[in-house]
DNA sequence: GTCTATAGTCGGATAGAC
DNA sequence: GTCTATCCGACTATAGAC
């Protein structure tokens, strides 16, 4: 068969998950669309919330290790680094994803996002445990970048613009469907996330 | 009695659709809470729809014309406003919130999050619907305020704003958490908001 | 590994007595 | 308006045949 039964689990359930969050998609939707048998979600993976957790480890396993690779370069480069070439490393891991998967920068977005808001915060635990190095690298090249930034500052910054691309992509469906109507604008992620950079760079920039 | 059976449902359904989600909160849940009969609901509400409708209407309705009633100030006044100006007529009811009711501001912002985020749509659609004559006003006033900028990236922006203040509402939590654990900073939600402010007039007035 | 069948639970909603 | 009792659909998960 051209596609194993695991791998076709986690890709409708992915896309699901991103368009109704995960309280809102049944094991019985999942394997209708994947049109694999219902039971065989629990044999593969053993339970719902551990299939939840799979799909986001497919992406964190391929995003981070390239962001903490760009940020360790900011960290040990002879020369500090910019906050706008700190963002871009960030940022192009994120285009990659795009490459790799069609809309697989949104589809990770959403469910980063949804990863942090849904409710039970297992969820929260499960990416900030495999969040936490990439992040406090993150944050040792924003320091490098812009020295008179506390941590703490820098901590809240990076989760406000965490706040700022999770909820744009999680409600991008609606704000496209808006802009094309009273703008004329025809917005793709891409498009979507160079208008969302200048934004945040100003924050993260901003005077304290 | 002291408070009547449909402000007791309405006042437990509030707090736990912040906590859990809509979807994570069943009506037994929401009744045993409020010490009433789960029929209740039904009777007063009509279905689990309306009342999470009625919820968020009651936030809107306090929210909203304080709003709309300082933007149109900015629109009218002989002087142009700045965008700090602007974004404080944002946050005054915001506060005013917190003042009528313990935590009022951190939950309407949950609440409006989630109505974003939340599977359907239909919920986006009803906030809309309530926001819509508000978001125009704020357009206006911050294309006074800001006449370099284009509608369309007023539009953007603006919803900048709402993901970082929402999503950072939404996961504050855990958030406060970590701050209070690893800068030793015990933040309140007005804390929170003064922290926001110089990042988000940073990210509205960045250059274009 | 994949299927059918079903156990067991919980959800929203309502009928009808008071 | 409030209660009990219940219907009925949907869900996760598993046992057991193939």
């Amino acid at each position: 068969m051209r596609q194993g039964t695991k791998s076709k689990i986690l890709d409708a359930a992915e896309r699901l998950f991103a368009e109704r969050g995960f309280a809102d998609t049944s094991l019985r939707l999942i394997t209708s669309h994947a049109e694999v048998n219902l039971a065989s979600v629990n044999y593969h993976f053993g339970s719902k919330k551990e299939l939840i957790q799979a799909v986001l480890m497919r992406y964190l396993e391929q995003f981070m290790p390239l962001v903490d690779e760009a940020m360790l370069q900011h960290i040990e480069a002879d020369n500090a680094p910019n906050l706008k070439q700190v963002f871009s490393s960030f940022l192009d891991p994120l285009l990659e994803i795009n490459k790799v998967k069609k809309h697989g920068t949104a589809t990770f977005l959403l469910l980063l996002g949804r990863g942090y808001t849904d409710s039970q915060g297992h969820l929260r635990r499960f990416i900030t445990h495999h969040f936490g190095e990439v992040l406090s690298h993150f944050q040792q090249a924003v320091r490098r970048a812009y020295p008179e930034l506390s941590d703490s500052d820098i901590f809240w910054r990076l989760h406000f613009t965490l706040g700022t691309v999770v909820f744009t992509m999680a409600s991008s469906t609606a704000l496209k469907d808006i802009a094309s109507a009273d703008f004329n604008e025809d917005i793709n992620t891409e498009a979507l996330i160079k208008k969302v950079i200048p934004y945040l760079a100003a924050g993260v920039g901003a005077p304290i």
